[in-house]
DNA sequence: TCTCTGACTGCGT
DNA sequence: AACGCAGCCAGAG
């Protein structure tokens, strides 16, 4: 069988490949959706990516998957208000020694991270 | 069953 | 340089 109850292990599959990835963004650094998703083959679309974190909703355990390193390629918090609280990222961020000013991380280029580059 | 939106990005005008 | 549009896939109405 193929268990009726989840959408199909293929979509499943993208989903925790996500976490994963997000899972091994060190502290103090950011990534983008773009990123991820070109890393993971840019084939699914950054927006699928956000929509992968979305089922990863840090309300279960922001250390499980910490999501608020994740920003778009600008490097605002486009994602904060599905946080807890709308200040949850930011505050997650700064508490790690991201500077934020603005919902926007500041010195995005030397706190970026690549997992493609640096997780080669 | 069809349509629209959505934590985005890149390209074209 | 700035603005607008199309592409990506999936879930919800």
């Amino acid at each position: 069988m193929n268990t009726p109850k989840e959408p199909t292990d293929s979509q499943r599959n993208f989903f925790q490949d996500v976490h994963e990835v997000v899972r091994l963004i060190p502290p103090g650094r950011v990534s983008t959706y773009g990123a991820i998703a070109h890393y993971l083959g840019a084939r699914h679309g950054a927006r699928m990516v956000g929509y992968a974190l979305i089922a990863a909703v840090p309300a279960r355990g922001l250390e499980q998957v910490p999501a608020q390193r994740v920003v778009n390629r600008n490097g605002l918090l486009t994602g904060r208000h599905h946080f807890a609280t709308p200040t949850a990222m930011q505050e997650a961020l700064e508490a790690e020694g991201v500077r934020i000013a603005d919902d926007q991380v500041q010195d995005f280029k030397n706190v970026f991270w690549d997992p493609a580059q640096e997780l080669i």
